[in-house]
DNA sequence: GAATTAATTAACAACTTGATAATTGTTAAT
DNA sequence: ATTAACAATTATCAAGTTGTTAATTAATTC
């Protein structure tokens, strides 16, 4: 190809990897859970012994997309590569292209969310080295010592997977096949203050009328109480909530 | 900068142009409106007299980033040289680096979607020339013949559009800085088919308690009606709703 | 002046939901 | 065996939402 113009001089996949985290499980009580984000710690000096560009700050997981792959799965790659986890839930979220993001050069990065749940966690610990990757509450981590322009990158993940959370069925990564009323209750206790929510009453009300989630006809479990609870799964309904209708009224 | 990898030859910014067409406006009759897709004509050959890539063929608006500016500018920017309209709501919406979909080589396209007002429109047919611009209806634009991954590119970008116009608002760009609930109705109408807002004597009701919305305070207009209507306008609220809430039942 | 039309208001029924309370099933302590 | 504890579940009420139907209002057209 005959190159009118500059070209990049590299294009680059982040990706922020949320996962819920169970705080305290005593045996018969719903989970308390808090949302967390994956970060890595950047290496002080590279393989030259040089300082490290960024070196010791906190930064996202990715590294560069190679020309015989997509964004996407360079992500689920570097991703493995990084922290042994193999992504279900992977999406693109945006773009960072300002000219001088990266003083190594004009470098796109392409930003990616994950959503993995406890489970699937337990893997990737067994299979790194956890000095260098840790999860911190979303509620800690703009406090840290971010490097790039991952502060903004890390708020904008923020943001999206707040909204996804309570407007598409994506806590279905954070939780089991199936789980109970209490279990989805806390998930979306992460990221809303809607009593609508909250309330718990109305909350195990609600699910029975959800489209999206139907009841494991005769099948309970006693994680969350000594009494049997009923179990719930995702279907595969998708809805859209318009901001034109419900109610917006406090009481 | 040493490259280790290879680099993308390529990075260009292409825009999905929105806007609103009421489709007869009789006076003092609420609007008939459809959403229209803005479309260019790619020339059959170049300048040196070559047959063009994907020449003849229906494509979005867009070109190559320079290395001074990211996207966003370069869509705005791009936006105003091929069809004169200076855009205000142009959004980043998604990434398209498929190896090998541009023949050209290793070309990673960022779209956006802008939405422009009818008002604003009637500045770019005077500004350019017309023949190679053309407005389709969102429900004919995938008959069309559509250059390079536009066909997907389109498809996602009328889904984002749908989204937005309903959870966020959006509509406030598709529409006159003050409104009434009949207008509102008929932007929306053109995207749901949610009984709540179809039904006029409720969506009427409804708009009135809306947090994001406030009535102009004792001014009316008979643009819809010969009897004077109340003007409303969009505050700055931003509302967030859960698909955990609110009814699904029909009745 | 009557007809027409869109906006607005009213009224009702069915549904939603926050609050409060009662009931149920199981475990653990007495 | 009895009781306390506790989450799940069900019940009840009040207030808000919304589809439906109908009446009222205001301006224009004939």
């Amino acid at each position: 190809m005959t190159k009118k113009y500059r070209t990049p001089d590299g294009y680059t996949a982040d990706i922020a990897v949320f996962t819920i985290v169970t705080e305290e499980s005593k045996p018969f009580t719903p989970p308390d859970m808090s949302l967390n984000l994956l970060l890595i710690e950047r290496a002080k000096w590279n393989a030259e012994g040089e300082l490290n560009t960024e070196g010791g700050k906190w930064a996202l997981p990715g590294g560069f997309v190679g020309v015989h792959e997509n964004a996407l799965q360079a992500a689920v790659r570097e991703l493995k590569e990084e922290t042994g986890i193999d992504c279900v839930h992977m999406k693109h979220f945006g773009i960072y292209d300002e000219p001088g993001r990266d003083n190594r050069g004009w470098i796109i990065s392409n930003a990616h969310y994950a959503i993995i749940s406890e489970d699937d966690l337990r893997e990737m610990n067994a299979n790194d080295d956890a000095s260098a990757v840790k999860l911190v509450n979303i509620h800690d981590v703009l406090q840290l010592e971010l490097a790039f322009d991952h502060r903004q990158i890390i708020c904008d993940a923020l943001s999206v997977i707040k909204k996804e959370l309570l407007q598409t069925t994506a806590a279905k990564n954070l939780l089991q096949d199936e789980f109970t009323y209490s279990e989805l209750q806390a998930v979306l206790s992460t990221v809303t203050k809607d009593p609508a929510i909250l309330n718990e009453q109305a909350f195990a009300r609600k699910i029975k009328s959800l489209p999206f989630i139907e009841k494991v006809e005769g099948k309970t479990t006693q994680r969350t109480s000594k009494k049997a609870t009923q179990l719930y799964r995702f279907n595969e309904v998708e809805v859209v909530k318009p901001i034109y209708t419900g109610r917006y009224q406090e009481r």
